[in-house]
RNA sequence: GGCCCGUUCGUCUAGUUGGCCUAGGACGCUGCCCUCUCAAGGCAGAAAUCAGCGGUUCGAAUCCGCUACGGGCUACCA
């Protein structure tokens, strides 16, 4: 048994999107599973779908997922020569034959096939052309390409590892293009020679590819190599069930981490797309999903990004991060602010958290004087200024008397307080809360006390109290 | 039009050697508990006539056929 080696071949037409890093993903499990390698390939026949830069983001993307490649990245502008070898082992068997057809017969050919409702296909009149004219005519420079000449009859049989076994008529097969007039393969050619010089042993890619797949297999008969092992993955669909490939909210995977996606969630999303471990499991970390990933546990049906999972996966993944790894984490998106300093409060938002994002704003009143004090949650239902005013004060008092400054000592002595002036205790939080971080959802009031400082905390009572007896003096 | 794939709760899915499925789990949703807000957590609940029809069988979500619907491919794109 030959070692496993997969590969995901993206084509650099943009950023790394859901769908790719799935095929990415699922290939890279798999081949760390068998203990085999995984590659990857940038397909860049097309120069004019080329984007600069599509490259790096496709290699960051998959790096920041932890999809890390074995062997340097095969680029396949760089292998024309190779290409026309095989080009031209193909044409001296007869498994291929040039073709000079011109695009404007091409199309008249189609326009004719479509007005009487014909499959269309490419008619093979250059296929009777003698292969020493073909030849002639190439020399001289006549502008060709090169097809693959398809048997006219019987069945090519493809065993699909996720669809199963796919029976199709030879005869219901076009001559596509192999070698383009610009000397540059076309997607078939590449696969197979690529896929063959990288001694790759399964194919796994999206089932866009499944109708071509016989040629593909052809083509290796044709070329006398054994064919990989095929998995062709269905399509993921956005929540508008358009596949996922075109303009969805965030489609850069790129885009998730910015948006305070952590990639172990991301990753175990996908993986969840189309496939599951069979189990009630739904969280796993990428050595689990290495150790459970099955091909055949593949569904062949289409399946449709859930977005709130991904956001309730998140937070899973969040809660389980230790805390000074969720620190490190966070700190970058608190720029200005020491991960020493972000890492005590941690205890206080981790469960909390949906998103990375979302502690820049949870854990604000921390570094910085909340500003919107004067929010009309500062006074309770039913209560006015005054009485707030004197609830404050008489909290600061309180506060002030305190040699002790826990969480031991605190809240008892705020619920006297809240006794004293016949307030309800929740009130006098939410009052607080409001006065002490400007916001009404906050972390747990008390600890967050606790961690602020009595300086601080009396210093924002006493501002609130303030802002509350009339327009303040300066 | 031709070729090919698919169809279990709103969504992801379990189910694949037919019986333990009056279809299980998860997200989301609803209610309750906990509670200083928000979460988290716990409990409970609504939610799928297994696309439809017809077979095979003592028995089918599971096997076969047909239909419908959805999707992909049909380029000198990948």
């Amino acid at each position: 048994m030959p070692a496993v080696r997969d590969r995901y071949a993206p084509s650099p037409t943009g950023a790394l999107h859901l769908g790719g890093a799935r095929t990415a993903l699922f290939n890279y499990l798999y081949a760390r599973q068998q203990g085999g390698q995984f590659l990857l390939r940038i397909e860049d026949t097309d120069r004019t779908r080329f984007k600069d830069g599509s490259q790096a983001l496709i290699e960051e993307g998959l790096r920041w997922l932890g999809l890390n490649w074995d062997e340097p990245p095969l680029v396949q502008s760089e292998r024309k020569p190779i290409y026309h070898q095989a080009a031209e082992t193909l044409l001296a068997s007869g498994a291929a034959y040039r073709c000079f057809c011109t695009p404007e017969r091409l199309n008249e050919m189609r326009a004719e096939q479509r007005a009487r409702k014909e499959p269309e296909k490419y008619d093979r009149r250059c296929r009777s052309i003698p292969p020493a004219e073909a030849r002639r005519r190439a020399d001289a420079g006549e502008r060709h390409v090169v097809r693959q000449a398809i048997p006219t009859e019987g069945t090519t049989t493809l065993q699909d590892l996720v669809m199963g076994t796919v029976v199709f008529k030879n005869a219901t097969l076009d001559d596509h293009v192999l070698l383009k007039s610009d000397g540059y393969p076309t997607y078939h050619l590449a696969f197979a020679v690529d896929d063959h010089q990288s001694r790759v042993s399964h194919v796994i890619r999206g089932d866009g590819w499944l109708p071509s797949a016989p040629k593909h297999l052809l083509l290796f008969q044709a070329l006398q190599w054994d064919p990989p092992a095929f998995a062709h993955l269905p399509l993921v669909l956005g929540p508008d069930k358009k596949p996922l490939a075109k303009r969805h909210g965030a489609r850069d995977v790129l885009e998730y981490r910015e948006a305070g996606y952590l990639p172990e969630a991301v990753v175990n999303f996908i993986a969840f797309l189309g496939w599951s471990p069979g189990t009630t499991e739904d969280i796993l970390t990428i050595d689990e999903l290495i150790a459970r990933f099955a091909i055949d546990k593949i569904q062949p049906s289409p399946a449709m990004a859930n977005l709130e999972r991904l956001d309730w996966l998140n937070g899973q993944f969040i809660r389980r991060l230790p805390v000074a790894e969720l620190a490190k984490r966070i700190a970058p998106l608190m720029p200005g602010i020491a991960v020493e300093s972000i890492e005590p409060l941690i205890p206080l938002v981790q469960e909390r958290l949906r998103t990375l994002n979302e502690a820049r704003e949870m854990l604000r009143f921390f570094f910085q004087e909340p500003e919107q004090v004067q929010l009309p949650q500062l006074v309770p239902k039913g209560r006015d200024a005054a009485g707030t005013t004197a609830a404050l004060t008489a909290a600061a008092a309180a506060l002030r008397g305190l040699s002790d400054w826990t969480l031991e000592t605190i809240e008892p002595v705020l619920r006297s307080v809240a006794d004293q002036c016949g307030w309800p205790a929740r009130d006098l939080f939410m009052t607080l809360r409001v006065a002490i971080t400007g916001r009404t959802v906050t972390p747990p009031l008390i600890e967050s006390m606790g961690r602020l400082g009595k300086d601080r905390v009396l210093a924002r009572l006493q501002r609130a109290a303030q802002t509350l007896t009339g327009p303040s003096p300066n």
